[in-house]
DNA sequence: CGAAATTTTGATCACGTTCAACTTCAGTGG
DNA sequence: CCACTGAAGTTGAACGTGATCAAAATTTCG
């Protein structure tokens, strides 16, 4: 399962993590190297597979580099909750790495490629480069704001609604990373999963599924969704993309030529 | 309501939010003298007034000495679903002001005390002293968490299960900053507030309360909650506490390279 | 004290769960 | 090639929870 990192750096560039991490920050000379070579592990898990067990210690955090996966949890009475899909770009570890113990699971949901480095390596390369403290706070934020709009579709929003607001959150999180076309992506989740990330039952998903596509919002074919009324499902939805700001760069005291310097951004 | 910072040393030192950072690293010599001075302005805000409103950009961390906030989203259709509620020690802001624009209002429950800094003060600063950089992360982080638990709340808990449950998160809370006893502490909140925070409506929030009273598992005189049956209350609600991992030291002692360096741009 | 906000209680009913059966489809072995 | 299996998707009927609306009771506060 596990291999050899192996990675070369032109293939290590055209990560979407990076691409994700080139969103907030303009990487410094070295900087990705430097990344690349904390990464102790690349791997392909299972579908199906747990890599991360809620109740004990996890100490990593893994980049997903191509598959879908799923953070949940697991209650007495059997019922499940996603918390939040992983796509590629994510962080596995967010923010069970934090924790004494992970609070929640994470399964694969198809076969899923990730890049591990430990959270000790990662900070203390934070230490020496503070960007990369300061771009986990970034995804940590943007974590906990997903997690909001999560929280907001399940408790006050119908299921129509959180079905139309979960599909372009995934599609406008996918098109960030090159995962998506103009206004349709592949989604390979099960109704149960959808149902579950939703707080819906199985049938009761499947019927709010059925009335979108014969309200002629949506069109699904294989595990293809094709967004056909856009505005629609956003005005359904009442989808607002999350947009991160880019982290401010470090400011130089010594200013010599401040002219130049002055940043019109 | 702006008043000058005016904090002492001795002052800052019990302030709510810097006992959190204590749990999370060990502060080096210096650290809290360059947070404090990086406090632009404090101010006692009035009740139902909002600190930061959907739609607008917010730039600045805001830590709460005293007093109770809520981070909310209102819909379109009129309901209102609160994120999370802010306690002494919290965080303004987050995260908020890691996007574009404010996707949440926050909102003063009581009259709160606040510390305000610019995010790019506390970015500047996280570059000079990597550690601060690392502490918003786990904070980030710990926010992420606290979603999720919200999130499971709403999304596969029953009306008891969620009220159990928050009651719990909240004197957890509240406990770790100080600002509780063994088994009871107050709740400012009125119940259309907790029937916000748990996506439930007010008439049965209030009968789930009275379940919970009629139960012997509570009690509540004025604002002033008493877990009566704690364990009880903890199987109902399935509430495991979130233990936050400390920060992990620096390793070399040594500063790192200075940054007189050229700007890799 | 009076007005407004909050809490409590009651009656009704729509929505979404539950449970069950059935269909479709992919994979597998006879 | 078809029968068998199991997973995933679809549909239907019955039930119960929690929303909604309304009004009364109580508390808070100007």
């Amino acid at each position: 399962m596990t291999t050899l990192p192996g990675t070369t750096m032109s293939e290590w560039s055209r990560h979407p993590f990076v691409a994700r991490l080139g969103r907030m920050i303009e990487p410094r000379k070295g900087d990705l190297e430097c990344l690349r070579r904390l990464i102790e592990s690349s791997a392909t898990i299972r579908k199906h597979r747990d890599l991360v067990i809620d109740g004990y210690e996890y100490r990593k955090l893994c980049f997903v580099e191509e598959g879908f996966a799923a953070r949940y949890k697991l209650l007495r009475n059997g019922k499940r909750q996603i918390l939040n899909v992983l796509l590629p770009g994510d962080v596995v570890g967010l923010p069970g790495s934090f924790l004494e113990r992970a609070n929640y699971s994470v399964i694969a949901v198809t076969d899923i490629r990730i890049h591990a480095c430990s959270i000790e390596a990662y900070v203390a390369l934070s230490y020496q480069r503070p960007q990369f403290a300061l771009a986990l706070s970034w995804l940590a934020a943007q974590e906990a704001a997903l997690h909001a709009e999560h929280l907001i579709n399940t408790g006050r929003r119908t299921p129509r609604e959180r079905l139309a607001h979960f599909l372009l959150e995934i599609h406008s999180r996918l098109e960030t990373v090159g995962r998506a076309a103009e206004s349709s992506f592949d989604l390979p989740f099960s109704q149960e999963v959808i149902a579950d990330a939703l707080g819906l039952s199985v049938p009761h998903l499947n019927r709010t599924l059925a009335l979108l596509r014969a309200e002629g919002l949506i069109a699904v074919h294989d595990h293809r969704v094709e967004l056909i009324d856009t505005t629609g499902l956003q005005a359904l939805g009442q989808f607002q993309p999350l947009v991160l700001t880019r982290i401010p760069p470090e400011h130089f005291p010594e200013r010599r030529t401040p002219a130049f310097r002055r940043d019109a951004r």
